[in-house]
DNA sequence: TGCTGTGAAACCCTTCACAGCC
DNA sequence: GGCTGTGAAGGGTTTCACAGCA
């Protein structure tokens, strides 16, 4: 449906938000000026790598001297459209839920807590991170009046579906699932899935090789969900 | 313990989890034959894959039929090696570390949480998900006592690289780190990182594209790379 | 017939090596 | 000299298409 010209390589959209955290911190030390090496050592990766997820972006380094950085926060921020306010809605109320409500790096990167909703009437009314919980039956009116344009799933696995049937009808596009299912979304939707089940036992695994002597460490795979 | 174990591609173990967790639901629905088509429908990936990622872990499918469930399960379960429980402390018990202490997913999983530290005193000795917090300067003795073989990381970004330095030094050589940065670590030790403030940014983008981009249409920079 | 198992092609990403500019 | 920008090479992953078997 939507005209999805695709700029940058999918890789380096996944790695600018790390860019943009790593080059906002050089900002406020001071930093003006930073080489691709340099870079490349504070991401983990290669330097060819960085300089070409920076040359995808336009020209914003010099030969012979680096990178602006100022220049860089603003083209990266201006890219992944952190420029705007985004309001959330937290759906689900359980541990993972309140910590979310309460995890100061949604405000620090833009993303307005707009609502926590929980199925459970027991929990609604009662305050987690300073947001009341609200009931999720009225989900609709609160995505409607608040403007929210964010999910964030924080259901149990067997709730998933169910949850993100309800937020799509209730006009929301952008999913943040914490959860280890596929979800079933219309096109159009957009789901990014955090799955600590199987972060652990992708480490319990690689943490099984770990007896085999090796030269040089094996680099964990990048866990790019579609 | 496996007859004989060949390496498998980084991107089929990345996906075996996933597998497991929808093999087990199917299993305990009493389903005992599942074809890639549906596996693959289940999983959000194509038929092909499911195959290539099975017939990597040894012949369990019967052609023109499918693949047996529980044998699956089995399989999988073998080699991600989640039948022994491995003991666990999480690091840092500020919100997302403890709502982790009382995730159920860990125990459910073979994850034991062994210990809940954090470097604040004033924390120290109050309880999270059933857990004592104790003292992070504690760590080598709680580590070496309790056979603790991974450590989870929940600390803000800026302790990152110290907590590390820490668990690691403690013995620990699995960590899984919910934070922005990247850690550095001798060779040897697995880092898995779950970043939601790249998550979250990542969503940012992508939902940029469904909408109307507001002032700066995508200046086709010239994706032509290489 | 239906579905698995698998060569082969297509695709994507990373890394190297070096040309180009300051 | 130093560092960016980029063709080319290399490696891995996905997808197709079909052979093989119950």
């Amino acid at each position: 449906m939507s005209p999805r010209e695709r700029v940058l390589p999918a890789a380096t959209v996944a790695r600018l938000p790390r860019y943009l955290e790593i080059l906002t911190a050089l900002a406020e030390d001071g930093h003006a000026i930073i080489a691709s090496d340099e870079l490349a050592r504070r991401l983990g990766a290669n330097a060819a790598s960085v300089r070409k997820d920076l040359a995808a972006l336009g020209p914003h380094g010099t030969r012979g001297v680096g990178y602006d950085v100022p220049a860089l926060v603003a083209r990266i921020s201006d890219v992944l459209g952190v420029a705007d306010e985004r309001a959330v809605v937290i759906v689900g109320a359980g541990n993972l839920g309140s910590a979310l409500a309460s995890y100061d790096g949604f405000p620090r990167r833009g993303f307005v807590i707009a609502a926590v909703v929980d199925a459970d009437p027991a929990k609604v009314g009662r305050e987690v991170g300073g947001h009341r919980i609200e009931d999720a039956r009225g989900l609709a009116t609160l995505v409607a009046a608040r403007g929210i344009s964010v999910a964030v799933l924080a259901v149990p696995a067997s709730r998933a579906d169910e949850a993100a049937r309800a937020v799509v009808d209730a006009g929301v596009r952008l999913l943040l699932n914490f959860g280890p299912a596929h979800l079933d979304v219309p096109a159009g939707v957009v789901v990014r899935s955090v799955d600590l089940s199987s972060e652990l036992r992708l480490l319990s695994f690689l943490g099984g090789r770990l007896d085999v002597p090796s030269d040089d460490a094996p680099d964990a795979p990048d866990a790019a969900a579609g």
